[in-house]
DNA sequence: GCTTGCAGTGCAATAAGATATCATTATCGA
DNA sequence: TCGATAATGATATCTTATTGCACTGCAAGC
């Protein structure tokens, strides 16, 4: 968690560099829009640290960083802005780590998705897996289980981190 | 995660009710010899309580009953025998929860499981779950990801409250 | 214009979860 | 009996997350 993330290192399925920024911020506004809810300005720079970041950050992560930028914000600020941001697809949870990344993928947001999180450089990737989600599916069915919701999580190294080793 | 379990309800894969903390505290003692380690009075302690709940406990919720019994203890000490009943595979931990609760399966420690969360109950059930993990297994080889842990976890409804509800 | 409702924010306090550090006790083999 | 190691006790602190209440700004409806 310690390594400095590579620009090539581990991007997620379709994650152009170069704009991604700018795209994540304007899917955000459109998102925001449509759900009658606003991008405010916290909650665009709460954004905006977590994607700059290209990390998983826990809140208090972003509480600092947001912190050598302007006044200090009390916790539940941002707490209440990450929450707005999840709501809306547009940062995940990492449940294993209590951190939150941006969500660069544009899926169907209530759909889950495979997380592979990075323990070198910090990223999370994350994956549609059908074949995971429907071999769940199948057991779920079997312990006529009634699902809310699926966290699949995996913690290893990534392949550039593994190059760099 | 408010009504009371039933005996019947979302049972564990080879969970024979009237002897399981019996087994279970008879399996404890074997683990702990076998890894030249002891199933001390506080390990038992909170090993007791995690099994008589038959649910997910929090470290402190653990700590709060045990007080009800004895003396209070520091939250490290829950902790430490925690950590020593996880390591000897004897409970395992639910990210998504923060919480912990009794296996019963007797399964290979270092194999990953399937966990089934009922919200409702609070009790959970896990399955060994092949093939989740071989989906799991394509999906990391073709992003070249190292694994070393997994968690999959699903929250939803049991079999049982769904009947109830 | 008002005023009502509501989303968003600020602020203070605290709950809940987890670990660090150092001291002390228990156990057991040499 | 000594010394090593495992386990526990005690205190403090750190991280993560939430509750409660007050205030602001804006937009719909009168």
């Amino acid at each position: 968690m310690n390594r400095t993330p590579q620009p090539s290192a581990f991007p997620a399925t379709d994650h152009n560099h170069g704009s991604c920024e700018t795209e994540l911020l304007d899917r955000a506004s459109r998102l925001f829009e449509t759900k009658g809810m606003k991008l405010t300005d916290l909650r665009r720079r709460v954004l905006g640290e977590i994607a700059a970041s290209h990390q998983a950050l826990g809140a208090y992560e972003i509480l600092e960083r947001l912190s050598t930028k302007g006044p200090r914000l009390a916790p539940i600020s941002v707490y209440r802005a990450i929450e707005a941001l999840h709501g809306a697809g547009l940062v995940h949870r990492l449940e294993s780590r209590n951190a939150f990344f941006a969500c660069h993928a544009s899926h169907d947001p209530t759909r889950d998705q495979v997380f592979l999180a990075c323990e070198s450089c910090g990223r999370v990737a994350e994956f549609p897996g059908e074949q995971v989600f429907s071999a769940l599916q199948a057991l779920v069915e079997k312990a006529k289980f009634q699902v809310r919701r699926t966290v699949t999580e995996v913690s290893g190294t990534c392949a550039s981190c593994q190059a760099d080793a």
